[in-house]
Parts: structure tokens; sequence; C-alpha cells
DNA sequence: TATATTCATCGTAATATTGCAATATATAAA
DNA sequence: TTTATATATTGCAATATTACGATGAATATA
């Protein structure tokens, strides 16, 4: 059906799973590390070194905007993206939280 | 088109795209907690557990297990599965990097 | 004001994903 | 061998995603 049975789970595994979706694109995996590389922010140059359309850059930059993980500023006609901190760290701890648990010990069946 | 263009991205930007969509599911998030969870491994009181029918679990576990993160293993009549530690070890150290980076310094555009 | 530049939005085609019923496969038990 | 149980696979419908051309909106410059 394409849509997902977002009501049968709990919010800690929706929230993980849609900044993993976010994240799973490496278009947006290279605008984040682009974008955390120029300290300071970028505009759309993001377009020329990523290899994608506008537009297709302009989506890509909304999505990580609607989960809150960079900002943009209007300078005269370009805008300029930078990461939000804040949420980046929030981010980074759900998904340390997520994979710190110990993993599987070695007594179960495989 | 829906088709991503990963030829334009290095190896490291589609395979951490990659890992992140398939976490990017809710379903797929609840299977790997509750594989940690339950340190010995579990069958199919997955499809119980979750509330998705047989075919859908099984279709779930088959994209955890062809990144690696799960194993699993015929037990009679079912299927016992859990983590891969090396795998899951691997994962977690593939985003700490990713995260790790210090976060934007406020001294950009925004 | 007219034109250029930069970015967002709209519309659309191609492909991917999600979920399930039906069915196949494999093993255990009778 | 037959039947039951557990899981995988197939096929399909509904929806989502990706990418881009065309266009719109906003600001800067001539």
């Amino acid at each position: 059906m394409g849509l997902t049975k977002s009501e049968i789970f709990t919010d800690t595994q929706n929230q993980i799973a849609s900044l993993a979706k976010v994240i799973g694109h490496p278009a947006r995996v290279a605008i984040i590390q682009h974008l955390l590389k120029l300290n300071s922010c970028i505009c759309g140059d993001l377009v020329d070194e990523i290899g994608l359309a506008q537009p297709t850059i302009s989506q890509h930059l909304k999505e990580l905007k609607n989960i809150g993980l960079i900002e943009g500023n209007i300078e005269g006609t370009s805008v300029c993206y930078c990461i939000n901190p804040n949420k980046f760290d929030e981010v980074k701890k759900m998904f340390i939280e997520f994979f710190g648990q110990k993993s599987c010990i070695k007594d179960g069946c495989c």
C-alpha cells in the first residue's frame, strides 16, 4: 500500500524511523556533510557541489528543514543554510541511545 | 523518477544513506529493539509482538538481513533471528562518526 | 522601470515502498 | 504418508519518493 502504519508503533520508534528516513538519501547526507565542513553556512552552491538539479536540491533541503536539522536565512537573492546545532545534538543523542545498547550476547540461537 | 542517482555520491555517502534507509521504518526499528531486548534470539512471535501481517514482517526481516544487521537460524519449522553483533557495531560506529563531528559553530549566517 | 539572479513551488513521469492475500516450501508430528 | 505449523515468496493495489522542466516570487542591479 505504500503507507506506513505509524499508529501501531511507539512515539520513539516513529521518531527514530522518521529521522533515519530523512538521512536515508545520499543527497541529504552530502548536504549535511557539506554544511558541517564549512562551519559558516552555505547557500545554493550546494547545487553545484552536488550534481542534482536546483529543484531537486531545494526539495531535499525542505525535508531537512522539516525535521529541524537545518535552517535557512535569506540574504539578498540567495539563501544561506546551516546546521541547527541543538537539533543536531538531539538527533545525535537519539541515535547513540538507539545503538548504545549492548549488542546481542552470543548465547542465543545464532 | 523515484530512482536515486547513487553514481554521483561517494561510497560513504551511499553507505550511510542505505543503512539509515533500512532503519527508516518503525517496524524495523521495533524488530531491532526487540532483538536487542531479548538477548537470546527470537523467532516469529515478532509477528504477534508487532501488529503487522506475517508476510510484511518477513519482508522487513529480509531487508534487515540484506544489510547483515540480523541473522536467521532455522530451528525445526521456525526461524530464530538475532542481531549480528559485528555488523551492529560497525553500523553504530558509522553513525557515531557521521554525527560525531562538532556541530556548526554559531559564526555563520544563522 | 526593466532585467538578471536566486531560490521555491507546481506538475508530472518513472520508480520504490508498504502491506496483505494467496500460495509455495520445508519440517515436525500423527 | 498425511496433516499441521512456521516461514518465505509471489502478485498486486495504494501510496510515497525521486528527479526535473516550467514557472512563480523576491531581491539586486542596470
